[in-house]
RNA sequence: GGCCCGUUGGUCAAGCGGUUAAGACACCGCCCUUUCACGGCGGAGACAUGGGUUCGAUUCCCGUACGGGUCACCA
């Protein structure tokens, strides 16, 4: 009688245990209440507004409690990926002097004692893991294609039931496994699968540093956690490098808001002790009367780069955006003009739950305040 | 459609059971200034909506509307 230990060597034969990794990045040794907090964009473009945004929230935060802020490259979609993306965020962070502790620091070189802190590096640790969850019956090969998952879709579509891989519908979960065995040894292509115990009709408790007490069903999806290509997928990536790289707080957009109940079911099965959320805002702009998204495509106010090319050096950009972290700035400005932000403390509690729009107005006050901050209350004129 | 989030003046926002509902930017007027994306004074302008709970709701609860997010072998 076979047994999960046995399709797991079949599976990932060569990787390490994970008491390996346990012992390679332990606990870090940093005072009471230091955050750990991490900026870690994928390669996929320009630098974000709202990317630099995050950054500059986790590093002051950092700063603050004398804590780790490194820069972690998600690369795990090899599609997406564009030329000297790497180069382009770590010379954004530069620029607008929101220097990472550890990271990455050019497109190959990384400084730091608990890299790789580039994803597509750091394959064999996904896979130590994912042997790890199988050995334990917690997670599967699946051997769906993408066919019968348009027709597992279009099944539930048509009944008006939710869609995905779950339950009845997750059908390769129910395999033997000698079954799972056979069909890998017959030369079968298969992704693995998390197993997931949640039930949809049970709720989970989370708590927000910035949205507050929210309740969510239990995940119930079997969710992709490594790919055909061998790397993890965003939710798995995500649960095993945070909790390697010590991670304590994740700063992130809240459209990451409806997957808490999947990554603290990942982290709590796997083992692992979740970090503090803090689901922020994006910032959004004014579209005829409409808020949307700053969008990468249509709006070149979205590229950091932009606002240098407008003659907004980085400490204005900077300001504005504390200005809209925590509306405490403005009065802390006032009261403190020749004083840098690097002594304003930041409070995650102070964060606006809802979505604000871009104001150049704003920005350009925060440009003159920056001016003023030098140079004292004289003309501008042909400053810029 | 399911789940989740949000809605205070034009915009960003304080307040979170009893306030004349702060402040900032924009706007209007006046003053200052030979010019300045400067400074001063004043002005107009807001709690999405319907029900509760309460002696009393912008604040608490429920519904409605509107906006947003998410439901991928993308992050």
């Amino acid at each position: 009688m076979a047994d999960y230990k046995e399709l797991a060597d079949l599976i990932f034969p060569k990787v390490k245990k994970i008491s390996y990794y346990e012992e390679k990045y332990p606990q870090r040794n940093l005072k009471e209440g230091a955050i750990v907090t991490r900026f870690a964009p994928s390669p996929t473009g320009f630098v974000h507004i709202g990317g630099l945004y995050q950054s500059l929230l986790a590093k002051k935060l950092t700063e603050q409690t004398e804590g780790v802020f490194f820069l972690r490259i998600e690369d795990t979609d090899q599609k997406r990926e564009v030329e000297n993306g790497i180069i382009g965020i770590v010379n954004a962070l530069r620029d607008f002097v929101i220097l990472p502790d550890e990271g990455m620091i050019s497109e190959t070189k990384e400084k730091g004692n608990y890299g790789p802190y580039k994803q597509s590096l750091r394959k064999e640790i996904y896979q130590a893991y994912a042997k790890y969850l199988i050995e334990q019956g917690k997670a599967y090969p699946c051997f769906c294609t993408p066919e019968d998952l348009d027709a597992i879709r279009a099944k539930q579509e048509a009944a008006k039931i939710r869609p995905g891989y779950y339950g009845v519908w997750a059908k390769c979960r129910n395999y033997t496994v000698e079954e799972m065995i056979e069909k890998i040894k017959n030369g079968e292509s298969y992704i693995i699968r998390f197993k997931s115990l949640g039930r949809e009709d049970r709720k989970i408790k989370h708590h927000d540093l910035i949205k507050g007490n929210i309740d969510f069903p239990e995940n119930d999806q079997d969710i992709v956690i490594i790919k055909a290509d061998g790397l993890p997928t965003y939710h798995f990536a995500h649960s095993v490098d945070d909790h390697l790289m010590r991670t304590t707080l994740v700063i992130r957009g809240d459209e990451w808001l409806s997957s808490i109940p999947l990554h603290l079911q990942l982290f709590h099965e796997l083992g692992f002790k979740a970090p503090k959320y803090a689901h922020i805002a994006p910032i959004m702009k004014n579209d005829n009367g409409n808020k949307r998204k700053l969008s990468k495509r249509k709006d070149a106010e979205a590229a950091v780069s932009y606002y240098e090319e407008e003659g907004i050096p980085a400490e204005a950009v900077k300001e504005y955006l504390l200005n809209i972290a925590n509306s405490n700035f403005e009065n802390w400005r006032r009261a403190n003009l020749n004083k840098s932000i690097d002594e304003f403390e930041l409070q995650l509690n102070k964060m606006s739950v809802s979505r604000c729009l871009i104001r150049y107005d704003k920005i350009i006050r925060c440009r003159k305040n920056s001016y003023i901050k030098n140079d004292g209350r004289k003309s501008i004129r042909g400053s810029f």
